[in-house]
DNA sequence: GATGAATGAGACTTCATTCAT
DNA sequence: GATGAATGAAGTCTCATTCAT
């Protein structure tokens, strides 16, 4: 049961692990199956138990694969700023970015709806939690940072407080019809950094 | 299709939502199966979809019974209020209670849970979206008349405000090995209030 | 299990019936259930096994209903017709009409297939047979006045294979995806009566 | 979706397609369930829908395999028949045994029997209308043959008129008791070429 | 006479996982 | 190392029929 570590099994399982992410985004958790991944990665329906121990060892390595490329993606912007950051609103901006992931995508809605689905389902699966706690740690560091660099820098409890004012927006957001996650968020956000 | 009405048809199916009810609080909405829900209601399988068009229906019911079980427990709170409401801290577990579930039961964090599972549900589902959008008017009308009963009053950006300052902590605070969303939303609602 | 027989259980009887018969034209014996039958005909779910023995029962019923107004109405055209009749093509016309249905209605494949998903049938069903067996026999007695009436007169010999003839062409007909069974009929039996 | 193709699998495969065939002959197309086929076939339940996508699927294998069986047997015995074919009777024996399948087996109805409920049933199941096309096409290039080699040969309207004779003897004949619908089509056919 | 209520049996299908090769 | 093959368990749902009222 040797989970692979040849350049060609790494990049297999990659594979799968990229499948398993994009499925997810699209249909959230229940559209993740043996079969469903291996198709979508093109590879055959045996090999997602060949490198996975289970279907929710394959999730986790999703899940997580999608939740560090969106922190990854949330500190370049960070390092790309220019040196003297231009106010209040890209402040809001990029904090968004951080919290939701960068904007201007066609799925938008359901890469965000993706990061409350992974908090809600941790409080049901424990085994989520290790990957949960860990990138929250990560993103809130982050969001430290950025903070710091727009002149003034944060509490801890502060920071708490505006990702409090995100999440929640977020989550009544999500349930309109055409929801904008984004904009109820920044319109939350910009009031209290205001 | 004759869905029952008699008395007694109505109390089996009133069990059957109960019994739903009971389930998606303990397991979530990946609990509530045909099997599951006869047996914990002590009926046959089949009485299931005889009382309900689908699976999908009678998780809409009982996700109904338990948001409105919860609302009518907050409006009686608000009621049983003294004349005299008691300050800051009196309003801060009222809005409590009506936005989580009256505290002190058993399965607490679970209960406080289904309310986001359900929020979050809805961006995939549908056919949840009438319920979800109808308990959250229904609960932003009793909070404008609690806080109405407490001196100020508030406009509505700033309900929707202090909402998703509470929703926000929960959901960040169900990820805990030991979760508190109360203690959380608390902190975050009385610093808000002060 | 008194099989009813008030002026009102009479009607309410023969409601099923017909709908029963409408179904069996639509969609062929699966699609005879105590549900769609009842509905359809506007009543209730058990009125079917109160009024039939069983689903066998009704679905005789209906075909003998379907069989004897096609029958009847095969009668009809040959009373109607005036004393001389008009040669070859009306002959051929008539014979056509029936024992495949009068023609220019809006389901006429579906109706004239019933005649062969009945017969066929036949040969599963023991239970049909009797009612098959009549409503042969009286097609061909209405075939013999036919023929009768028009000069010559036929034996019983030449009506089977006249027959055979047009039922062997409708059969080989109703495959196709625009089924004109009425018309390959036609052709057949216009060149054996040349 | 890898639907097996291993020798083994093959193996398995065919069993199922032939264990659906019996139950299509032995009791029609009501007779043919998942777990009728499974267990006939002395394989597990899901097997019927690991090598078949759909239950429709494996019937229209199955009918393709007694089809084409039929049509080989029909074949071979045009090749076998001595190279100076001995007249009338002989001539019909054969186009009997193509059109109907060679005598002389136990089920002999009922396999005939099914020739006609699957012409019929493909008036409601479109996706049978391939497949009888085809099993109908290459039976009539068959009888060709067959008429060719017997001094004539005959046009294709005569070969249709022919079939239909048959087809409709047989549909006729079915419903009887004790039905012989060989003799009924040897009758007409008879007559037809004398 | 009539019917709403009820259910056991069984239908088709999905799926995570095991295993032999 | 990799994978096609395989299947037990369980899922949702339909339906003919029975029965109490």
């Amino acid at each position: 049961m040797t989970t692979a570590s040849t350049p060609k099994g790494e990049r297999r399982k990659h594979a799968l692990v990229e499948a398993a992410a994009a499925l997810l985004i699209e249909g959230g958790f229940d559209a993740v199956r043996h079969r469903s991944v291996a198709e979508r990665a093109g590879l055959p329906l045996a090999s997602t138990t060949y490198y996975f121990e289970s279907l929710d060892d394959l999730i986790v390595e999703a899940l997580e694969f999608h939740g560090r490329q969106e922190l990854a993606r949330g500190r370049e912007l960070l390092t790309e700023l220019a040196t003297s950051p231009r106010g209040l609103e890209a402040l809001v901006e990029l904090v968004l970015d951080q919290l939701l992931g960068p904007k201007a995508r066609d799925n938008d809605a359901q890469a965000i709806l993706l990061r409350y689905e992974r908090l809600i389902a941790t409080a049901r699966r424990p085994y989520l939690r290790p990957l949960t706690l860990e990138l929250g740690g990560e993103l809130r560091a982050l969001l430290m940072d950025t903070f710091a660099k727009f002149a003034a820098g944060i509490d801890e409890a502060r920071l708490e407080q505006l990702i409090a004012l995100v999440d929640g927006a977020v989550v009544n957001a999500l349930i309109e019809v055409n929801p904008d996650p984004r904009a109820a968020a920044r319109g939350m956000l910009r009031e209290a950094l205001a």
